[in-house]
DNA sequence: CGGTTGATTGAGTTCGGTCAAATAAAGTGG
DNA sequence: CCACTTTATTTGACCGAACTCAATCAACCG
């Protein structure tokens, strides 16, 4: 499998031969993160994290102790590319499954960006997608639990196959309930409720790790999924 | 008051004059919308909006008819930077109260990114803090309704703050209750169930279109806001 | 001064939360 | 390979925050 990464800028304008063996050599320290430990706390700013295996999530902990997932990474993904002041509680990243990651000191990424103008646009229209993406995030957390969940399925299915970790209906996702229940912003025992109804109505098949989506077109309707605002060839050829 | 957009980017690190006067040629051409209208709708992907009065939100209308308000754009705010292709029905942009807006076309200002190295950074910067404060939107969503709201009346008079719209605890603020409640993803009639009670707690003082914050910190403690996540001095020096 | 829009209140309902317990599955050490 | 612990999923009963429907009240406006 080719580079996760290159992989999904890709999908905005091509790179230049350079350009992409520019971003191989980020990757060569690679790091093992074990599911439910941190891969970055707050206080460390001057690097940023590429996710090269696994499933991650940005989470922030709320002050009754609740964890609220604002979005996943999957490999490809790079994290933490906001450096908030210092002082600041921040978003936390935590591996969701057993993660590979990559530590990118913040100044090479720069140095990347302003010597190759094509990895600038790449980073830019990363950036805007991502954006794109949690507003998708917020407006799907004003629609009833199920189609929610069925949303966010769906878009998983978009976003692993872009980096081919899916095919046309499924994919491994070998998270908890739990982590689940906290990217939706619902509870684990609703999450499970919510769960049998989808499994119940054969929107989707989730055992030994697999999520597989039967009828990709009838779940993607329940959820009210429009592939569009992800702005990626794979989506738009759907 | 000075140009709000070159406010808000030497909030991140000082431009060249060449870059500030680029800047201002690019919002000559102003154009009025009054409230409750649309200033951009999805089928024109050729330029970017400018905001430079007034209040707007990017929304998406759901199935039910209902609307949910992902962001607020405030003077100096920039819209619709990511194209998404033509084929989707995108967020929409609508004036919540008299707007006044620029129109600029995309590959004007792309122009201005490619040859001035200070507005590409200040970009680039402008976009991980707006996904910064989606997903901060996102965390908040997870809080109960009250706090919900205080965080979002703490965010706005930061963020006016930065363009000079608002003093040390108070700001204009002429949506109507209904705007207020899509942009929180709760009812109208909640909404106004929720002012009653932070009015009650003298949290807030909202008359005339102006909005009050007798005790910013103690809106802020109950919120359990913090403003690290929106890296403006503004805010680190608050 | 009627007419339209926005704010407020009341009553009843529902979706999703909490608490608590019961299974089921997955490690772990002997 | 088996007892034992730990972690994840599932179920039941009850509760509460927020929703809907519907009506009233207040403001604004030509």
């Amino acid at each position: 499998m080719s580079h996760p990464l290159i992989r999904k800028l890709e999908h905005s304008a091509a790179l230049s031969q350079a350009e992409r063996s520019a971003l191989e050599t980020l990757t060569l320290n690679r790091r093992s993160v074990s599911a439910r430990h941190d891969i970055a706390v707050y206080d460390n700013t001057d690097r940023v994290y590429l996710v090269t295996s696994g499933i991650a999530g940005r989470y922030r902990t709320l002050r009754q102790g609740s964890r609220r997932i604002v979005s996943f990474a999957v490999p490809g993904d790079l994290c933490r590319m906001h450096t908030c002041g210092p002082s600041t509680r921040d978003m936390r990243l935590g591996a969701l499954t057993h993660c590979s990651v990559a530590d990118i000191p913040r100044a090479r990424l720069a140095e990347l960006i302003e010597t190759h103008p094509g990895i600038a646009r790449a980073m830019r229209w990363l950036a805007l997608m991502e954006l794109s993406r949690a507003r998708e995030w917020l407006v799907n957390d004003s629609r009833p639990a199920d189609r929610r969940l069925a949303h966010h399925f769906r878009e998983l299915l978009v976003c692993l196959q872009v980096v081919g970790l899916a095919d046309e209906n499924s994919f491994e996702l070998a998270i908890s309930q739990a982590d689940l229940a906290d990217a939706m912003g619902i509870s684990q025992v609703h999450i499970n409720r919510v769960l049998q109804g989808l499994r119940a109505d054969d929107l989707i098949v989730w055992s030994k790790s697999a999520l597989t989506i039967p009828d990709v077109e009838r779940l993607q309707a329940f959820a009210g999924f429009d592939p569009g605002y992800l702005d990626l060839r794979a989506a738009r050829a759907a």
